[in-house]
DNA sequence: TGACACCGATGTGTGCAGACATCAAAACTC
DNA sequence: GAGTTTTGATGTCTGCACACATCGGTGTCA
């Protein structure tokens, strides 16, 4: 591979953290990580920066580098989310993805309705078609992909910023669930059916509408993969005050 | 002055990139930086790789440091959004946080009805109280701590981090409304009863009525403040494909 | 004798300076 | 115009000085 080394060390050492291979609490040394990755103090510096900033260690002087609770992680990063998909807290990742999901898409599709720009409203109505035959002649992969660009126009088209960013999010959690045979052989008919009523009434303008097939489509989304998650405790984040 | 001078390389090169001062596709070479900056060659790389995690700049062998177009920026990082607030695209920043908020506080007082614990539920509906009296006296300083330890509760308490993690977001926005003059002299009276209501939903497990009042709140609060952005034109993100 | 305050030793992150390696753009050669 | 060389930027490595929190010893006082 040609990563730098600088990419490894990041690679490595934020999916301990993430796995908990390295605990919350724990303390390494800086000179310690140069053994154990084979590298030099700069770039062991350099990555041990960007953790910091993505909330993974804090570095104390006179103590060294400690991994910060999950609580401090920011949850809303591509990388952090990448390694917490691919690691045992799948399983709660995914729900906050899909309960996220089920909260932003009907906004954005009520807002791709009113703003979208008339390009990328007849595209999505023909991915959504597209979408729909795939779905029925049974092509898992280009489902997939026209699934992951239906959502991706569709959070582009709200022209939100922080809706339109989740799109990589998306990508990742329908990507994610098929590759872990979490999709059935063929898409169900309706939800199909949605997302061409979907793309239509974000074409015609329709905001109630387009909200409306939204939340059909997430409210299926979610009941069908819940029971995958059942198990997964659920983590209360603890309310930080600023001020004294 | 204790900050580090990691800190706050980090500080002027992400905030002149935000306001537009450094502009998209700017080349910056890091030897410029150092002098610019009056910081070792170390501290000038270690900013830029963490500016590079948060997308703000790109490194490129035998071209040097470019800025990134906004696109690319990660609307949820922390430290962007305070930038983004306190520069000349507040507007847009505030509109994306608001919407933002809109669909998620409905959903996360749902969640909070369904999942929070005891604890959390009784504190809501004290704060709600509380937040109502300071309302009726008129103690601006007051209201706004209260009214942010109320949506963070609240966040909170709906158990999904994602949606926790806004509490930051959501206690900028309210205290730059606040310093911006862009609230009332005493609060809406409706806008204060819906709290009462929506923490008395939450406590009561009521999962409908907190979304109602969740909903209530917020489109009060949109529609109050949709006015100060009107001018700002939407822009809409293109969407990134992955393979080739 | 015991408790407490002080103070220096120690270790570790922070910042600095200089060198070589690597690689891609640009210039050059044929 | 294709292939090669040069050039100039980032990438990586290393040794050093400094700041400063922690720890342990020492001295003082009750």
């Amino acid at each position: 591979m040609s990563t730098s080394l600088h990419h490894r060390a990041i690679e490595n050492v934020g999916t301990r953290i993430i796995t908990g291979d390295l605990p919350t609490g724990h303390v390494m040394l800086a000179e310690q990580l140069e053994e154990e990755l084979k590298v030099s103090r700069s770039v062991v510096r350099e990555a041990v920066r960007v953790l910091q900033s993505l909330g993974l260690v804090e570095t104390i002087k006179r103590v060294g580098i400690r991994v910060l609770p999950s609580s401090r992680w920011n949850p809303y990063d591509p990388q952090v989310i990448r390694w917490r998909l691919s690691s045992e807290g799948r399983g709660a990742q995914l729900r906050s993805l899909i309960e996220l999901r089920s909260a932003v898409e009907p906004a954005a599709a009520e807002l791709a309705a009113k703003n979208a720009p008339a390009g990328l409203r007849s595209e999505l109505v023909d991915i959504a078609h597209a979408l729909r035959d795939a779905g029925h002649t049974g092509d898992g992969q280009k489902f997939l992909e026209l699934d992951i660009a239906f959502h991706s126009v569709l959070l582009s088209g709200s022209g939100n910023e922080m809706f339109a960013n989740l799109m990589g999010q998306v990508a990742e959690t329908l990507t994610g669930r098929t590759v872990h045979g979490l999709m059935p052989d063929h898409p169900h008919e309706g939800a199909l059916q949605w997302h061409v009523d979907l793309a239509e009434a974000v074409a015609a303008g329709d905001a109630a509408a387009a909200r409306d097939a939204s939340e059909r489509i997430m409210r299926r989304t979610t009941s069908r993969l819940s029971e995958t998650w059942t198990d997964q405790p659920r983590v209360f984040i603890p309310v930080r005050r600023t001020g004294a």
